[in-house]
RNA sequence: UGUCCGAUGGUGUAAUGGUAGCACAGAGGUCUUUGGAGCCUUUAGUCUAGGUUCGAAUCCUAGUCGGACAGCCA
């Protein structure tokens, strides 16, 4: 039926919504399915509209179809370019490799086309033919463009004066505040505008003196004529333009008259031939103005249709683009890719890699139920995607000073360490050992609690790659802290060895010491306290104080030269990964080695550790 | 006291009138030169009350609880 694409690797998931694409196709209702994502660009995209780009880009993927990306720019006083360029570069990044053939994009400078459909005038603007079978080249093809809402602002004209011309639209007088109160309430019905009446004519020459600029803002709107009485209080004669002379970051001053949400979404739909128009619940309510507003104009082709599901609410953080901007401004995170932020370019920065979200993305469901989503799923999809993928690498975040008294000073010997157990294809390396080594200061405890089994007092353990060790002596600094450990090693229990095999319950990580290289390492945490931030109250009050400790590890030294596009998993630590904007940051040689942790390992022991005595 | 939408283990999600399944989380075990990963086992669910039906998570009615909606925001 359709060119299906690959195959997902799992099977393809299922759900109210795609059941109705399903439907749709199988009654010939459409030929293929065209869907968009429609960000306002007035914020960053966080992992909310993962779930929607995962489910719109996912739908043109599984059925043949496109999904086109189009900003939804209608209130040029909230807009602006910088986060035009940010959902640019963040959509193309997490359906990379996935989706990308499917991304609609528009011949550059593209307007819409006039065109006569069985004798009954349109407009029409389709996504640029999908590009052939192989990747996409790197950055995008110069000329194609995404779509732009304000790309319709004479089409959407056009339709308000049919709209006019019909009887069904009016320019309105009434202030802001009046509009308010006429409007009555979701249990009590509102009452017309003295304006609602005004002849055909008098509109036209009104809507088109608005257009020209003769009126300030805020002194007139032009109004669907729908139902004051309506129970559904978005049928109470809508506004659909309202007066901003304000500059617009794509059309510039070429308007002072700007179409409302409603006006301008369901006709830039149909514009692009969109099959589907998929959004979040809140805006249930607005669908049967959506209807309306394409049932009485004249429109020749299909109409779309809008369907709703829940957005994402992720425990321990928050989604909306207002408090996110405040804590941006306030200065409660470095920026909006911050990487305690659950923003695209901050888990970005944090590590995490497209397909983790994709797998998140396909692990939460589509439903309409208002659910709190488990940190732990995204976690668990960050950790199995990195699991699969990350070097295995030595470092030690708190340095504890272990010398073997009997290896010999001068002696450095270069150990093979396998770089992913899970993958045999990433090889082994070499890594250096030495008399003098670093191990972590909690895997050492004078007094161990039970089940501890690290190092102890007269204790043995197993050093990775390396050789059993037993620890004979702690010594302390003038102030009673531990200084180092003297440690004898089996010198025999080296991989190979005659006592290699030996059991010993514990196995440490560590780096020699002569050879660390030191670097700055940055532990995240959730940023919130409680799973529900904004529940009520001011959310901030919940912001995690130790959402991030920075401090300065040793790294096995082929460390030195990390790549910030891949992961790293420290061993027995968690995956980390080099800052890729620090990196950038820096200038040549002097640029600083800074490392963050994307997540944890699974810390079994810590729950252990926990547990009541 | 308005309209619309929703309700399945702790959490999230399947089952589309025919054996309530999966994932996450939890518990136990196994293996382990990562207390990671893997493997095995396991706890736990259809909001309530009626009705239709041979049979209801599913259809109907009423109720309960939750959410969205009163921007010239999207």
């Amino acid at each position: 039926m359709t060119n299906a694409p690959a195959p997902a690797a799992a099977s393809p998931p299922s759900d109210f919504i795609r059941d109705v694409v399903t439907a749709d196709l199988a009654a010939g209702r459409h030929q293929t399915i065209v869907t968009r994502f429609p960000p306002e660009p007035n914020g960053y995209l966080h992992i909310g509209h993962a779930k929607s780009i995962c489910l719109n880009f996912g739908i043109a993927r599984e059925f043949g179809g496109r999904c086109n990306l189009r900003f939804d720019d209608t209130n040029p006083t909230k807009e602006e370019t910088e986060y035009v360029e940010s959902i640019l570069t963040d959509v193309r990044w997490l359906i990379g490799g996935w989706a990308d053939p499917h991304l609609g994009l528009k011949p550059k400078g593209q307007p819409p086309i006039a065109q006569t459909l069985n004798g009954r005038p349109d407009f029409y603007l389709g996504a640029a033919p999908l590009p052939p079978d192989s990747a996409p080249a790197e950055g995008e093809a110069p000329s194609l463009e995404p779509f732009h809402a304000s790309d319709y602002f004479p089409q959407l004209y056009a339709y308000a004066v049919q709209l006019i011309e019909r009887g069904l639209a009016y320019v309105c007088d009434l202030s802001a505040d009046d509009t308010d109160r006429y409007r009555g309430a979701p249990d009590r019905p509102g009452q017309e505008s003295p304006f609602r009446k005004r002849p055909i004519a008098e509109n036209l020459d009104l809507f088109e003196r608005m257009k020209r600029g003769e009126f300030p803002d805020g002194t007139r709107t032009l109004r669907a004529k729908i139902d004051m009485a309506s129970p559904n209080v978005w049928m109470r004669d809508p506004v659909l333009y309202r007066i901003r002379h304000a500059e617009h970051h794509h059309t510039g001053n070429a308007w002072c008259i700007y179409p409302m949400y409603d006006f301008a979404h369901c006709l830039s739909d149909y514009l692009e031939g969109i099959t589907h128009s998929i959004c979040t619940l809140e805006f249930e309510v607005h669908r049967p103005l959506y209807d309306w507003i394409l049932e009485h104009l004249d429109l020749p082709r299909p109409l779309p249709h809008q369907y709703e599901f829940a957005r994402l609410n992720l425990g321990y953080t928050i989604m909306s683009k207002r408090k996110l901007m405040q804590l941006v401004r306030e200065g409660d995170v470095a920026g909006w890719d911050d990487p305690r932020l659950p923003t695209l370019s901050g888990l970005r920065r944090r590590g995490v890699r497209p397909e983790a979200l994709r797998h998140f993305a396909y692990n939460i469901g589509i439903t309409k139920y208002n659910a709190l989503t488990d940190v732990a799923v995204l976690e668990k999809a960050v950790r199995d995607d990195l699991n699969a993928i990350a070097l295995r690498r030595l470092a030690v975040l708190r340095p504890l000073k272990v010398v073997l008294t009997n290896y010999p000073a001068d002696q450095t010997e270069e150990l093979d360490a396998v770089n992913n157990p899970e993958d045999s294809a990433a090889g082994t390396r070499r890594v250096p050992f030495s008399r003098e080594l670093f191990i972590e200061r909690e895997d050492f405890a004078e007094q161990p609690p039970p089940k501890f089994f690290r190092l102890r007092p007269g204790g043995e353990v197993r050093l990775k790659y390396a050789y059993i060790i037993r620890c004979d002596e702690v010594v302390y600094d003038d102030s009673g802290q531990i200084l180092e450990l003297r440690c004898t090693a089996d010198l025999g229990s080296k991989t190979g060895g005659p006592t290699a095999t030996r059991k010993v319950k514990g196995t440490l990580h560590w780096v020699s010491a002569a050879h660390a290289v030191p670097a700055e390492v940055r532990l995240y945490d959730r940023l919130f306290t409680v799973p529900e931030p904004d529940a009520a109250g001011d959310f901030k009050a919940h912001l995690n104080p130790h959402s991030l400790e920075t401090l300065t590890a040793r790294l096995e030294p082929s460390l030195k030269d990390a790549c910030p596009k891949l992961r790293y998993q420290f061993e027995r630590l968690g995956y980390f990964t080099r800052d890729a904007d620090t990196n950038a940051a820096g200038a040549g040689a002097a640029s600083p080695l800074v490392f963050n942790r994307t997540i944890g390992l699974k810390d079994t022991w810590a729950k252990e550790a926990a547990k009541p005595a």
